[in-house]
DNA sequence: TACCTTTCTTAACTTAAGTGAATGATTTTC
DNA sequence: GAAAATCATTCACTTAAGTTAAGAAAGGTA
């Protein structure tokens, strides 16, 4: 498991012995059950996470129902705003499954950078990287119909329909459950005719 | 003008009249009229920018209708993906006003992470910042209607609503002019039923 | 297995966005 | 200042998402 955290590292740097030992002496790595909650909304909290294996979400509570916006998968990180700022989160995060994370905070981060710059340099390069993405994500969807949405996650992320309820899809779809259902329905009827 | 910059970078990092003189030494400073295209879907480009003063936009030319995307006004800065993947870019760039901008690119980056590795942990910072804020709107516009995203601009950017044209608005918030101009009487009657 | 809870589907109805087209208003250009 | 081009509004019509509600399917648990 450690493994694969240093290989995703050594995309961005090169690693050696005495990098991992830092690494593994920090004692990021944990194990969570399905449904466990790592963060709720209006705590304050410090801790970033990288998954390793599972899936986890964010999702907001407005007027009493679950709005699931983003979901994260084998080896992408989460750091939540609420970290940024120091201010309390706006939303939740929990795991879709039984997953195993990297947990990390700011003076874990300090620390390596202080240690090894490399690290810091790194971390600049996977934000902008992040950053970069993220701004593309939101572009298409603002650009998309629902239709197109659903679609094109089908072609991109086809692991995340299996593994997600199809309740959370919507919200991440950015639509109803009901509308979710009947569009499926629409589009399995159309590739059929 | 370029006060406003050290201004925005003192509020990470101490900076000295040497580093300033650094930064000036980069030769970043540059105006631009208004319509002025910075960069063209399809191309490749290195160049990163900063607004000082006026407001650049991202658009996507789709079934040759234009989509805006996103605006960048006073102390925005906008890096295309394309910078940091280096592929062609997906999007145009131009000037919604005359504007003065700082363009730098990556080279200039590494140059002053050298001489001022803390300019680093700047950046590190800054697109730590941008990237959660990208995430927390993104789940804003998802988790909301064009009614509610349309009166949540008014709130936030009142100025975008008057320097910008409606069209270019429209798309911003996910829908198509006419939806818009229908969308603001709706909302005028019942502010005054 | 049987029960309970959660999730998914379907349906009828309402609301609002998309579409195509015409008209006004505003801005740009010569 | 007139003509042209661009942008904004309105309207009638179509399409799809939201809403409310009921029931079916799937999962988890005693």
């Amino acid at each position: 498991m450690k493994n694969l955290l240093f290989d995703f590292i050594s995309r961005y740097i090169s690693i050696d012995e005495s990098e991992k030992k830092a690494l593994i002496d920090l004692d990021i790595f944990h194990s969570y059950e399905k449904g466990t909650v790592l963060l709720k909304k209006g705590l304050k909290s410090r801790k970033g996470y990288f998954v390793l294996k599972g899936c986890i979400r964010t999702f907001y509570v407005i007027d009493g129902e679950e709005k699931t916006t983003a979901f994260y998968t084998e080896m992408e990180g989460l750091t939540p705003p609420c970290v940024v700022s120091n201010e309390p989160s706006e939303f939740y995060v929990s795991c879709v499954e039984d997953s195993i994370l990297t947990v990390s905070d700011p003076n874990m981060e300090e620390e390596m950078f202080q240690k090894f710059p490399k690290f810091e340099t790194m971390c600049r390069v996977l934000s902008e990287e992040l950053l970069a993405r993220k701004q593309l994500d939101f572009d298409t969807f603002k650009t998309s119909s629902p239709e197109e949405r659903y679609l094109r996650l089908l072609e991109n992320r086809p692991d995340l329909i299996q593994r997600v309820p199809q309740y959370q899809l919507a919200s991440f779809l950015g639509i109803k459950p009901q509308s979710l259902s009947r569009l499926r329905a629409r589009v399995l009827k159309k590739s059929s005719a």
